[in-house]
DNA sequence: AATATTGCTGAGGTTACCTCATCATGAGGT
DNA sequence: ACCTCATGATGAGGTAACCTCAGCAATATT
């Protein structure tokens, strides 16, 4: 509601261009008339997805690396902060931080790490998992309702099909 | 080379959880074990394709948001700044900046629209062209050679599930 | 022990966005 | 002609989510 995000409107002028050519690859139309590569396609469909997550995300004013990061906490359980750190492939530092704002929110906590009075270990609050496992659902939600346009027969396909890409 | 971004080495000491439950979708087990929805795959596919982008773009020394500003211009010709901001969905004060970093890289140049004096139309230069050409053909390389691994079927497939989602 | 390494965090920087205020220009009304 | 309001770009200043580098405490190595 508050964003601007219309289908790409073209108020412009449109002029010459010399696209250049390009080598033979597998192409699809979108709806603006617009040629897009497959991985072209690829984005669009993951534009849509990540403002779904997003909009799922509003209700209890977490960020997406937040998110990121409860969710990791809720698959692994308790882990040092550089772990934390290494699942969500951002420098150690960077972890500090998200957890310094989960935990001003009450949603983690810390603890020393027992046997290593260097680390320190970062585990979910009660509250945590519980907001945990509700932006769990209400984000399954919502990528459910964008992957529900497909049938039981695509859903198997994209399933496959991203496995081998994400080898 | 200048990455730490291996396969989620999980040097963390792992605790018990107590993962909460969910409904049934559809799921697909990753290389590391562990359980991923169909938007988590999606989501692992989008890194690498992205991680594959911005190699394709290091030559140029190009960002991202660059690239995206320079593929606009070359798909549409010669917009006003307000009509490229439309395009990569920003608000127009950070397609100005975008522009400005253009400019000053002499791939772009800014010109009176003769029909409003308040507007600028902004247009790629000789060698902005060029460059655009040559980062199109490497990062479409670049992807293709991740869908690669796919067979002509599976291409075709995901091409037409893509189009289907991307709406 | 002395030295090197590891784990976290303070300080400060970067990127790519944003909003709000301002200024010139354009469009419509009287 | 003049006044008012809308619009296009931009200056000023802000934010989120990252980063590096330096420093401190604790552990590991020699």
């Amino acid at each position: 509601m508050t964003e601007a995000d219309g289908e790409t409107p073209v108020t412009g002028v449109n002029g010459e261009t010399p696209v250049p050519g390009e080598n033979g690859e597998t192409r699809v139309t979108g709806v603006n008339g617009d040629d897009e590569s497959l991985a072209e396609a690829f984005w669009g469909v993951a534009r849509r997805l990540r403002r779904r997550s997003r909009e799922a995300l509003e209700p209890w004013d977490i960020t997406p690396s937040q998110a990121r990061a409860i969710g990791v906490l809720a698959r692994h359980g308790m882990l040092r902060l550089s772990a934390l750190a290494e699942h969500l492939r951002i420098a150690p530092r960077s972890a500090t931080e998200v957890v310094d704002d989960l935990q001003a929110r009450g949603l983690v906590e810390r603890r020393p790490d027992p046997g290593d009075r260097r680390a320190t270990l970062v585990a979910l609050t009660g509250e945590g998992g519980r907001v945990g496992a509700a932006i769990r659902a209400a984000r399954q939600t919502e990528a459910e309702r964008l992957f529900a346009d497909l049938d039981d027969a695509d859903r198997e396909q994209l399933a496959r099909i991203l496995r081998t890409l994400g080898g």
